[in-house]
DNA sequence: TGTACATCAGTGAACGCGCGTTCACTGATGTAC
DNA sequence: TGTACATCAGTGAACGCGCGTTCACTGATGTAC
């Protein structure tokens, strides 16, 4: 990125203060720009103005780097999905306020999505990057995490006579597929130059998809 | 792969002979078991016994080659949609053979996923290494491509009287996000050891999901 | 049928790149007395 | 309040790695005469 190599040492102290931060926070704005493959161990501590073995003091490796900044795009995530729901008006009767809440958790997911490539990839589609059992999902504000909350949607449905409850186990599933792959196929799939444009009305569309397919 | 560094000209001719298609078929091979990131130039060039930049008497570069493998991944993909539309019976009513074949593409879609998933990704994932403007989608055996499969599938939904005509336009975009969203949820993201083991099943609940949410 | 020659597929060697990680170090900090 | 010292955050230099790509080459082929 920078054109010229300075030498960079910017810092006046020898000890940095709060290099642990700094280090993750250069980590969530490349995340942010350029989804986890861009997350380069070096660059990050570049960026912090440190020399690069500094960062196995505060991160044993970069795999454990990558790790905390996926859990603050988790993070994010969730309180976009938090901040649409806060938009339901509240007082619905209670079928109306079911399908609003599903809704909102959805256009949350996309939203988030479109406005956030590189911490959408990297939070949701760490590919080989971060395989393994993952780890208890990061929550939001509200201390709930992106699963939780969409689950929390499905038991208003359920509640409301919208969704029978024996199709309700594992229905966290299929909504979430449908709008995990619009997001990718759009964003990092055949379909951007297609969709993207209309990337709001599409997604009106495949909400009301998946709010009458779970129906019944 | 190879634990010793072997000499490896295996080949008795000066000559390959068909260089262009070892290399493709490595190519093919390699992102089978690796996805798009595994096909790597020299790995190409090594397994079919050769020296990296013989390569580039075949193909402009690296990127040139991962694009024809991409082609052949696409064709396998359309491939396996169309034999799984094939065990749809003959002679079924319009609107069983309608949801009969939507649910076969999208099984399809699904089954090649599943079976081929390093294919799969380097069809339909491609990520930062192929952007651009799509080419046209490689076809199958029929001569048609993934997409219109799909697109025949949702017409005969319409002429069956199952979707009404005026949401046809773009349906495909929101059957695709589906099928797309659990096969990566499952082979490359989050859902892999939750849903995994249960992919038939969680698959069958979608295409309910699909069906139903796409008609009226 | 035989020979000269142009073509061009594959070779050999090297380039610059940036990466993650390791080692032994140095220098500032804060705590114990 | 002052000094000795253990701690440990950040340094400096280097490692081995594999990658894509470039260059000038060599050797087999097939075609023109």
């Amino acid at each position: 990125m920078s054109p010229v190599p300075v030498p960079l040492p910017v810092r006046s102290t020898y000890r940095h203060g709060d290099l642990r931060r700094a280090l993750l926070e250069a980590g969530i704005a490349l995340a942010r720009s350029g989804g986890p493959e861009a997350v380069v161990l070096r660059e990050v501590t570049r960026q912090a103005g440190v020399v690069p073995n500094a960062a196995y003091r505060h991160f044993g490796s970069r795999q454990e780097l990558l790790k905390a900044v996926r859990a603050a795009a988790l993070s994010a995530s969730a309180a976009a999905m938090e901040a649409e729901l806060a938009t339901v008006p509240a007082g619905l009767p209670p079928a109306e306020a079911a399908r609003a809440s599903l809704r909102a958790i959805g256009a949350g997911y996309l939203r988030f999505a479109q406005a956030e490539h590189g911490l959408f990839l990297t939070a949701y589609a760490a590919s080989d990057d971060l395989k393994g059992p993952s780890d208890p999902a990061r929550a939001g504000p509200s201390g709930k995490n992106p699963y939780q909350l969409l689950g929390e949607a499905l038991d208003q449905m359920v509640a409301a006579g919208l969704m029978s409850a024996d199709r309700r186990p594992g229905a966290e599933f299929l909504a979430w597929s449908a709008v995990h792959g619009l997001a990718m196929l759009v964003l990092d799939g055949p379909l951007g130059p297609v969709v993207g444009p209309q990337m709001q009305q599409v997604g009106q569309r495949l909400l009301d998809m998946v709010e009458h397919g779970l129906s019944v």
